[in-house]
DNA sequence: TGTACATCAGTGAACGCGCGTTCACTGATGTAC
DNA sequence: TGTACATCAGTGAACGCGCGTTCACTGATGTAC
């Protein structure tokens, strides 16, 4: 956990960060920032109110990290999920199933990410960094129907997004999960123009290669 | 407004109520609950900050009134522009429509529904009552392509959320919302197994017929 | 290496503002005779 | 119908708790010689 070259002073200090962090993001899981006061979270930390302060400016300064780190942890993980793929119907497949496997991993984590602030403004919505350009180039190979980019942009995150809300909100085993992580992902590519055996051959490999214990 | 029957002193009353259960929805619009001092909107009702304990017993109380409020209204759109209508497709079409149509008129209401606290619990979504109903008549009645209605739902309500989030996070003209919102309800009925003509006919005609201003 | 001083992270008591909640009062509406 | 009293909605000043923020202090770590 701590890297042995930073100084005794230096890691001290990073360790009361981290968790601070953490215990903010526990609280963060189960109610608004608005409604946790910087003493529930000093506590849960098991350090002085006062030490808040020396490492955020407020409660929105620790959110604001807090969010920065989720979705450096979320783009991560599914970036990695397609390193070398590119087909792009598979590319798609993996990265709904790279975020289904995050909230499995970090459901705490993934409730912040849904809960999001303020990405009722969809467009910085993590789900929304690599799709478009995915859609667009298996659009331009011929792989997906031709069509909207938009509209098929929002498909993609709305079923991924609601797909996720469903599996953060009652924990099923690993067996349901990929049961219905790949029905998903086989009627998302059925949308987007991919013949059905096909679709539901690729939602298949993807989640058994992807989600896992 | 104002029913006639109602003695002056009841309407003054339901005076009151209105105006600080729309000023708390303008105010929800924009901010959390925990965000807003009673007073705020006790000022943006242009009424006494001890009026506001007459009608509500604190703010969760209005807060739920409020979602009561919006969750009606929704039904009774949605049911409204499905009046009659018995083919499965056709009907989840018109609902989406339906749903896209309350953004367009009430959008302070609408920001609200989908910041909605705690739907992020999937289960008492208000997309989420007449679809898994229509999925399973589609299926039965051989229009819709056999499946997991979980994932169905979950499909269905995922891409009408996102497309609403999208909706009324930048509100474009009436032509682009008619047009994207018949682009995502041609690819959901794409992925539901209709025939992509059929799914795109039945797309625009509900579009035509239901989002108006 | 040892000693003396400087710096830094953590502490928790203290302060004061903001907000929820109360309540005695006002004026309007309803009722009894 | 008119008068006197009761009830009710609205008012805003007052109160006090909770929470954010500060700060003098402690003990640990770093540095100079």
């Amino acid at each position: 956990m701590s890297n042995p070259q930073k100084s005794p002073q230096e890691s001290r200090r990073l360790k009361t960060r981290a968790a601070l962090m953490s215990a903010g993001a526990r609280l963060l899981a189960e109610r608004p920032i608005d409604a946790i006061p910087i003493s529930d979270i000093a506590d849960a930390a098991g350090v002085a109110k006062g030490s808040f302060f020396n490492h955020f400016v407020d409660k929105d300064d620790l959110a604001v990290a807090i969010a920065a780190e989720i979705r450096a942890e979320v783009e991560c993980r599914v970036t990695g999920a397609n390193a070398g793929v590119t087909d792009s119907p598979v590319r798609i497949a993996r990265a709904v199933a790279g975020f289904v496997q995050f909230a499995r991993i970090d459901p705490i984590r993934a409730r912040i990410m849904l809960r999001g602030h303020d990405w009722t403004a969809i467009a910085d919505h993590p789900l929304n960094h690599g799709i478009p350009a995915d859609i667009a180039a298996g659009q331009t190979a011929g792989r997906l129907r031709p069509g909207s980019l938009a509209a098929m942009v929002i498909f993609v995150a709305g079923s991924c997004h609601m797909l996720l809300v469903a599996a953060v909100s009652d924990p099923l085993a690993l067996p349901q999960v990929r049961q219905l992580t790949a029905d998903l992902i086989g009627l998302v590519l059925s949308g987007l123009g991919l013949p059905e055996p096909e679709a539901t051959a690729i939602a298949a490999a993807a989640v058994a290669e992807v989600v896992m214990d």
